[in-house]
DNA sequence: ATTATTTGTTAAATAAACTAACAAAAGCTT
DNA sequence: AAGCTTTTGTTAGTTTATTTAACAAATAAT
């Protein structure tokens, strides 16, 4: 039940039921494909000449498109079967991160086209959008020579203004108040340019990722451990933006109000605990009280050396992978709690670890959620290597194709 | 920008645009009224011709009626006024506490008929059915005689299944999966009921409160303080209900995860800090420990007559207000962190000394917010003369009217 | 008294869902 | 192999609702 907003709704015009329909018969052929006319008819429950109308009209527009005849073995005329067209249009992913900066081209469905590329991220943006500028057109060449590019979506870690373009506080990469769709503009032209925090994209390319089973996730929550712990969260099927855009910082919610300090600067923050510093602060700190010689290098030392030491039966790194976990799974449990979300998902370097670690998370999850219910949500893992942040940026270019009409 | 549900999704069917229309011009006249149909047609940018029709409709189903002709002082036909009706029929809102049971008896469009009646809650869920019949009916026949009854609304302290009606969990009436629809409809045959946990009707009570300002609010937070503390929250203009319908339990999200030990089970919980019995038990642990005679009866204290004392410049009782205050706001700053909420609500008996405790709230929310932004979210005080949960309550049965009809 | 202006209704135009009928294509039956 | 049955997809007509346009009613200004 949703209340109608009186200062801002959309009446119905003439056009309005056949938008809706158009995107209904869309999001099927997106999921069903490959799907035929009366196919469509069945799924929505009305008459194949109406179908006939709304594929036409997809059909001229490009957005579909008609495939080889189905070869049934029941008798009646054989089907046209519908397919999504990823037409010659490219969607261009970013993913800006502290240390490099990651590129992804996809076709107008989210298609991967070529390689991912990577370059050194530039703090300052000029600079950052100018070496972005030549990293782009270079790829482009590479992998999809003479295309069209339709939009570009960019992750950001931290908060950002997806309205009017602006990083407000990016603390990785030293931006607050950072405009750069100004930049981007003058670099790339008028494509769609879509900025999202890197949380809240990982969210919604898991909403919009083809779900194989039959029940629909319209609550979700996205938890990505990394440097920092970035919270995306879907309710109702649509991102939690809040008033400011800022909302879904489960980051900071606190585990002890006067546990250790945060880059946030509260102390005890969930981020505090289970960040990759924090989890390596704690190893080394057991390590230094041991006065124990260390044999490799600390500042370059990775979460994924302390897995490997981990796997090797280091029982100081299985302790701090332990203790990370529980840490993992009493924070999660809160979201749980707030959220009751059908699933939730975990991204980041601690995932490969999960064999590892589920135990204890999914124990600390039980010991503070409220019903047995919620202390059993579905965990997902996603590893590195589905870029779940690319992929993000993918969706935030492709998804609003498929959007349901605004109306009411 | 919301997905379409590729299994659960509504087509638009011919009447659709006709039924959107229909419920922007009811919502339009409930929150403009006075209004005539010439405005209904500037402030929906249509045509006076489509409007005609619209109200009719809706001056025949008996939902608006016409008033009294307006008296402008420009030339031109005078306009004739719409008003919502708040025809015959009624609705009786439901409070049920763990001491007393409160009803209100409200018209079709909320507003209240007689006297707020209770009776002492009975634990024996049938025996709580019959007494409850027996009020009703007695309210019924002293303020409202003759009127039908359109529909009745619950509000349950503890987790609720709004669908099937059961009770899941109320530990302050020791319900543990009480299905109360089936002897409520005995009781009260075929009348719509709506059970709902109280944090969340709370909530939806204030979205749909009539607005007296200009920007609408589609993000808000309702806090309850009481012998719990239930929370309720509103995304995108609908509460946030969650897989099981329980989500929007931030009153167990922990300020330290080894604080003191909750009703729950769990350690640190919000509510074990700022809960009334926690608040008390905190005055009453610092004055044992000085050894001084008691000179009330402390089973009978409650948090109303601290908050007397504080007003008398009791220093002990003002120190533990303070205390209650400052773990408020550190709660607080969290949920605003997650939520980024457009205002938050607090209500509950602690909101009388909100005078005295309002600095030392905003000082600790300010400490834990991300942004200044989040720091200065309004937060308004609901009072419990305005019964905010029989608002709720009410809202339960009054607002599906003017909901948005479902589509896409 | 006439004119201008605003409100609300009615009649006609247009768009889209819906109904029904039908042609095309393929397997099944005789 | 010819005809029957079934399924797909299209087309022509029906209905409903938005939209446009015209008009009557009412009232202040001229």
């Amino acid at each position: 039940m949703r209340k109608i907003n009186p200062h801002n709704f959309t009446l119905a015009k003439r056009g309005t039921s056949r938008e809706i329909n158009r995107q209904i018969a869309l999001t099927l052929i997106r999921t069903h494909q490959p799907v035929s006319r009366a196919d469509l008819a069945r799924l929505m429950e009305t008459n194949r000449a109406n179908i006939t109308f709304l594929v036409n009209e997809l059909l001229e527009e490009g957005l579909v498109r008609e495939g080889a005849q189905g070869n049934q073995k029941i008798r009646g005329r054989r089907p046209t079967f519908l397919y999504l067209n990823s037409q010659n249009s490219r969607a261009i992913a970013v993913d800006v991160r502290a240390s490099r900066t990651f590129i992804m081209i996809t076709d107008s469905i989210g298609k991967q086209i070529g390689e991912v590329v990577s370059f050194q991220t530039a703090l300052d943006p000029e600079k950052f959008v100018e070496l972005l500028g030549q990293q782009v057109r270079k790829a482009l060449n590479a992998f999809a020579p003479g295309s069209v590019v339709d939009g570009m979506g960019f992750v950001i870690p931290g908060m950002v203004d997806h309205r009017s373009g602006v990083v407000l506080h990016a603390p990785a990469l030293k931006w607050r108040d950072v405009n750069l769709l100004t930049p981007l503009r003058r670099e790339f032209g008028e494509v769609d340019i879509h900025l999202e925090n890197s949380g809240k994209a990982c969210a919604l390319s898991q909403i919009w990722a083809t779900q194989t089973g039959s029940s629909p996730l319209n609550d979700i929550v996205f938890v990505s451990v990394s440097d920092g712990v970035g919270v995306g969260v879907v309710i109702n099927g649509e991102i939690v933006r809040g008033k400011h855009n800022t909302a879904g910082e489960f980051g900071h919610v606190p585990l002890s109000i006067d546990g250790p300090r945060c880059s946030c600067g509260a102390n005890g923050c969930w981020e505090a605990y289970i960040s990759n510093p924090a989890t390596l602060s704690r190893y080394f700190g057991r390590s230094v009280t041991n006065r124990q010689p260390q044999p490799f290098d600390v500042a370059n030392f990775t979460i994924e050396d302390l897995i490997e030491k981990a796997r090797g039966n280091d029982s100081k790194a299985l302790t701090a992978l332990h203790s990370a976990a529980r840490y993992l799974g009493l924070g999660l449990a809160s979201i749980i709690n707030a959220v009751d979300p059908s699933r939730v998902y975990i991204g980041g370097e601690i995932t490969e670890a999960w064999d590892i670690i589920e135990p204890h998370v999914r124990e600390a999850i039980k010991e503070r959620t409220l019903t047995s219910q919620l202390g059993e949500v579905p965990i997902g893992i996603v590893p590195a290597m589905e870029y779940p942040r690319l992929r993000g940026a993918v969706a935030l270019v492709t998804a609003p194709a498929f959007a349901a009409p605004k109306v009411a």
